[in-house]
RNA sequence: CGGGGGGUAGCGCAGCUUGGUAGCGCGCUUGGUUCGGGACCAAGAGGUCACGGGUUCGAAUCCCGUUCCCCCGACCA
């Protein structure tokens, strides 16, 4: 392709209103343009790369024997009503009525019709298993859409569905499908980790991310190098061993002080000259309609899928706190209250004493608290978020916290959708059963960002040869001198029918087709020159740098070939 | 939803305090020079100053409202 005929259209200064790399990346190199919130054009550039992404996922779906088809983004509300998730989804979904004023949404996610599909079509053991796919547009409406194109509110999803007579015979199209994403993120040449995740909204017990590395990410992970210990931070735990980092004395006398500051646990522990893991942080929060008091050392904090699990839980309101504890919020605490609350603490305060929390009185806070001696703990559970450096569960080791990006997400869904849409079939024995299904989504939009988080340099993206929107790029420097531009237009003419070459064919001055080359990320370039055209030469060169040769201008095209299929 | 910042040429910005002909850089067009690392000279085109209302002889600028974009947070005491 010649550039000169190409919306290829390359920024030289940094977008506005853009805070991470791959955002301004994909906006200075011409793969995207925002329109609204959340949502963004792909330029042709973009695009070509989308379809690379997607050509390498159609590949390995296909290869585990998933059946690609196509669903409707718009879509009824009573398909929803029948699970449950036309209420549960709420805000997030585009809600809309058609003209004969019927509910309908774009789909955020295809659970409802895929499993609608289901119950018409499968009806014996012998239709399965399935796996279906599609690659289509999600519509989510987002409280914050952030991160450029991390969070959108419409994007591109590759989402399937697997179909099973049983857990065991699950397992297997989950572990399909989990090779699937190893083989698919590898191809995509992202470098990636799979922890143990929350499944939100989606139900099910069993569910696993795929995380890239990236300061960018918004997804916060436990790791221990060590042992290889990895889970999502709003699930992971922390070892024992971290829970004996602080020590105090068990027998310092419970006394009421005088804490004229703000109540919280920076204040506190900066006015009383006390280290922050000897407050002890008392959360009130209404559980299941119950108020309860969740008690955790000043270091931490709650793990809001932590809590969950306790129930139907929200933070409490600073009017029932005053009504509840006496007190303003900062200022609460779980001893000496008149009213009788459940008390749940964090495992980690089973082995502390000596704590500073509030006293229930305005500007007062109580020191010396022993949980044993001084209240009644009525459950000790795993509570908190685990923090940078706190110890391994198994190796005692120190655990990290890094920010991921989500690029893949797969669930056990058992037979959630099935049994409440009624999607049953009939085993061997002619007994009814619901099937049992999994589903598994990856995005290319994400995959696309990530690649660029974790493949550029200063001047631009290095992108992957498969991922590549041209493998090659020609780049004769000076298109007025009829040498060089027929050299160039030779090369080109013959690569590009083995394959994707772009000619930068523009009038423009080396220099802006060198940052340009660098911007867009192109693996290959051929140089043609006047320098190395008096003998004869021209020069490849990798984006990565790790490549470099001059060549006779005739043997130009087939050294790159080579290339190009070694790789 | 709460808080903060912003919207002026295609892009990035100045002008606003103190009201008086709408500017700069990049990009774009034309002509010329240049060509191994974002070149130079010259001449141009391009604006509902987000939108609506108000104050005023006069508003990008002051006041009120609306809207869109970005960031932080969403009860973490």
């Amino acid at each position: 392709m010649k550039w000169s005929k190409k919306l290829i259209h390359t920024l030289k200064e940094q977008p506005k209103n853009v805070e991470n790399i791959s955002h301004s990346l994909s906006i200075r190199a011409g793969l995207v343009r925002p329109l609204i919130s959340g949502v963004y054009s792909y330029l042709p550039l973009g695009w070509r790369v989308i379809s690379n992404i997607i050509t390498i996922i159609k590949k390995e779906m296909n290869r585990i024997g998933g059946q690609e088809l196509f669903l409707p983004a718009l879509t009824p509300s009573e398909l929803w009503e029948e699970t449950g998730r036309w209420e549960e989804y709420g805000k997030e979904m585009f809600k809309l009525k058609d003209r004969r004023n019927r509910d309908m949404c774009l789909a955020p996610t295809h659970e409802e019709i895929m499993t609608e599909i289901a119950r018409k079509e499968i009806t014996s053991y012998k239709d399965l298993p399935q796996i279906w796919y599609q690659i289509q547009t999600k519509f989510r409406d987002e409280i914050r859409p952030r991160g450029g194109l991390f969070r959108l509110r419409q994007f591109i999803m590759k989402d399937s569905y697997s179909f099973d007579t049983n857990d065991e015979m699950f397992r297997k199209s989950y572990n399909l499908h989990r090779e699937a994403y190893n083989n698919i993120f590898k191809r995509c040449g992202l470098d990636f980790i799979t922890v143990k995740a929350s499944s939100g909204l989606m139900g099910g017990s069993l569910s696993e991310e795929f995380m890239v590395f990236s300061e960018s990410g918004e997804d916060v992970v436990v790791v221990c190098e060590k042992c290889g210990y990895k889970a999502n931070r709003e699930v992971a735990k922390a070892g024992e061993s971290s829970k004996f980092k602080v020590q105090s004395s068990k027998d310092e006398p419970l006394t009421k002080v005088y804490t004229p500051v703000k109540g919280s646990v920076e204040e506190v522990s900066k006015f009383l000259k006390v280290p922050k893991t000897k407050l002890m942080k008392s959360l009130l929060y209404i559980i299941d309609e119950e108020p309860v008091f969740l008690l955790l050392d000043g270091e931490h904090e709650l793990s809001d899928e932590k809590i969950r699990k306790l129930g139907t839980a929200r933070a409490a309101t600073p009017d029932e706190i005053k009504t509840i504890a006496g007190a303003s919020p900062g200022y609460i605490g779980p001893v000496g209250l008149k009213t009788k609350v459940k008390k749940f603490a964090d495992t980690f305060l089973k082995f502390q004493s000596g704590l500073i929390t509030g006293a229930n009185e305005d500007m007062y806070h109580f020191k010396g608290v022993n949980l044993e001696r001084d209240l009644k703990i009525d459950e000790y559970v795993d509570l908190m978020l685990v923090n940078d450096g706190d110890k391994c569960e198994n190796c005692g080791d120190s655990l990290k916290v890094k920010h991921t990006i989500e690029i893949g997400h797969i669930f056990n869904l058992g037979t959630k959708y099935s049994s409440s849409m009624g999607a049953f079939f009939l085993n061997k024995k002619g007994e009814r059963r619901p099937i049992v299904m999994g589903s598994y989504g990856t995005s290319p939009e994400r995959i696309m960002m990530s690649i660029i988080e974790t493949h550029h340099d200063e001047d631009g993206i290095i992108w992957p040869l498969e991922i590549a929107p041209y493998k090659v790029l020609i780049i004769p420097l000076n298109i007025e001198n009829p040498e060089v531009k027929n050299t160039a237009f030779t090369i080109w003419s013959d690569l590009n029918e083995k394959t994707e070459t772009l000619i930068d064919d523009r009038n423009e001055s080396v220099g802006v087709k060198f940052k340009d080359a660098l911007l867009i990320g192109i693996p290959l370039q051929i140089i043609i020159g006047e320098r190395s055209l008096k003998t004869g030469k021209v020069e490849i060169k990798s984006r990565d740098g790790k490549f470099s040769k001059v060549v006779k201008k005739e043997d130009a095209s087939k050294e790159v070939i080579k290339i190009v299929n070694r790789e």
